[in-house]
DNA sequence: CGTTGTGTTAACCACGTGTGAAACCTCCGG
DNA sequence: CCGGAGGTTTCACACGTGGTTAACACAACG
């Protein structure tokens, strides 16, 4: 399970779509036509939640669109309006409408705050911060990592070490690099730790996903799929 | 509409003033002073809302009333925070905490719609007051909790513990995060307290459910099964 | 004054982690 | 084609960090 996407009318663009990123969810986007034309339209399957740009719209197609999503779909999939100032008083009366709001001009990291804090409220987990890589998917809230689906279950320096390896994929580390910047900088320790650590990895990786931590002779290590050049990365 | 009593704190002056009387509700003013002093206050009887003034206060502050807000009182009466801008990355991972914000400077029009928003909101579909996960179901207006049928004869702390990791499921969460979000910001004490009363907590789970509080050994504490892949390696 | 709730201290124990040595691989020179 | 050297993988084991547990101290409350 990555992102949930989040269906966005009529289309998603400017602000909106850096939010989404910010976010981390996939924006969807319904339709570039006219509002009206979303509501026969089939939305996407297990969308986590729907950004409506009403500004600039006629409001009560903004106000249609809403009823059909609420009342086909899910009523617990939180809906937001993109407004312009003066449409906030034709609101009122339609607080059931809708869950959240967002007054133009809109600000990225305000519209961001407010999808998060829906979502979650919904119940939603995937808006999580995360690491996707290849088959590897980590979720940096839950300490939890999946290989293709299958639990991983990683001790403390093993997640740690495959998270900055993840984080950082098709560069190359040196061992010395590596215990500084996931071990500690003060830490003082031999280099074999991490090769051990390394096979540790690739062991409960499995056989098939072992390659995903590539070994460079007399450099060190890098993550990432076969066939990526290497950035020589020393600090 | 109504013209229910809103708890303003610290005061309520300005454009907040001017919205709640566009609004038509009677606000009642907690304080002048420190957001600290409200918690030890009793707040008004039957108050329906909260509008939290956190722009150029200490955020913690705000964050430590908006917990007593929900915990001591009703945990469905809609808190809404003001905000600087700067604040706004402060507000993850506490969404459960607040109800809705705005973003100053602070438009009349706007923080009236919210206001009608989330007091009509709060009339109908209440925010969740029961959480429910795998057997534990806890009544948060009752501060009664059952696990698998069976009524739990919880403490104070206890009972606050495991609502706020219940609240949170499958995330985890540090000593040093726990102390802080249930004891409180100002707490300081011995992480080794969270062992403790992890340790009760999971004792009146009960053998066959202590498993839902889980141990992530070098990082802290999380709520849940583990999920429904088989991560339980032996019994 | 007993009772109950809460936080601290220390002993115990488990498991994650680091280390050394040996086996193994790979690249080059002979 | 062979052999050795430098580098990597693998293994087993010992140490120490960190979690559990129980017992105790003390405050709150009746």
């Amino acid at each position: 399970m990555t992102s949930d996407p989040v269906l966005c009318v009529p289309s998603c663009e400017g602000p909106v779509r850096k939010a989404l990123e910010v976010t981390g969810v996939t924006p969807v986007v319904a339709t570039s036509g006219r509002l009206n034309e979303v509501a026969s339209l089939e939305p996407p399957d297990g969308y986590a939640g729907a950004v409506i740009n009403a500004a600039g719209f006629p409001f009560t197609e903004a106000m249609n669109l809403c009823r059909q999503l609420r009342h086909r779909d899910h009523p617990v999939v939180p809906i937001i309006l993109l407004l312009d100032h003066y449409q906030l008083d034709d609101l009122t009366f339609r607080e059931d409408l809708f869950d959240d709001f967002v007054v133009g001009p809109f600000d990225v990291s305000e519209l961001a705050t407010r999808l998060r804090h829906r979502l979650r409220r919904a119940g939603n987990e995937s808006v999580a911060a995360r690491v996707e890589h290849g088959g590897l998917s980590m979720n940096l809230e839950t300490y939890q990592a999946t290989i293709a689906g299958r639990v991983m279950d990683l001790t403390y320096m093993e997640y740690e070490l495959l998270r900055f390896l993840a984080t950082n994929p098709h560069r190359v580390f040196t061992r010395e690099t590596l215990l500084s910047r996931v071990w500690g900088y003060e830490y003082y320790g031999g280099a074999r730790t991490v090769d051990v650590h390394v096979r540790r990895l690739r062991a409960k990786l499995g056989e098939e996903n072992a390659h995903l931590i590539q070994t460079v002779r007399s450099v060190g290590y890098k993550f990432g799929a076969s066939t990526d050049y290497a950035l020589a990365d020393d600090d």
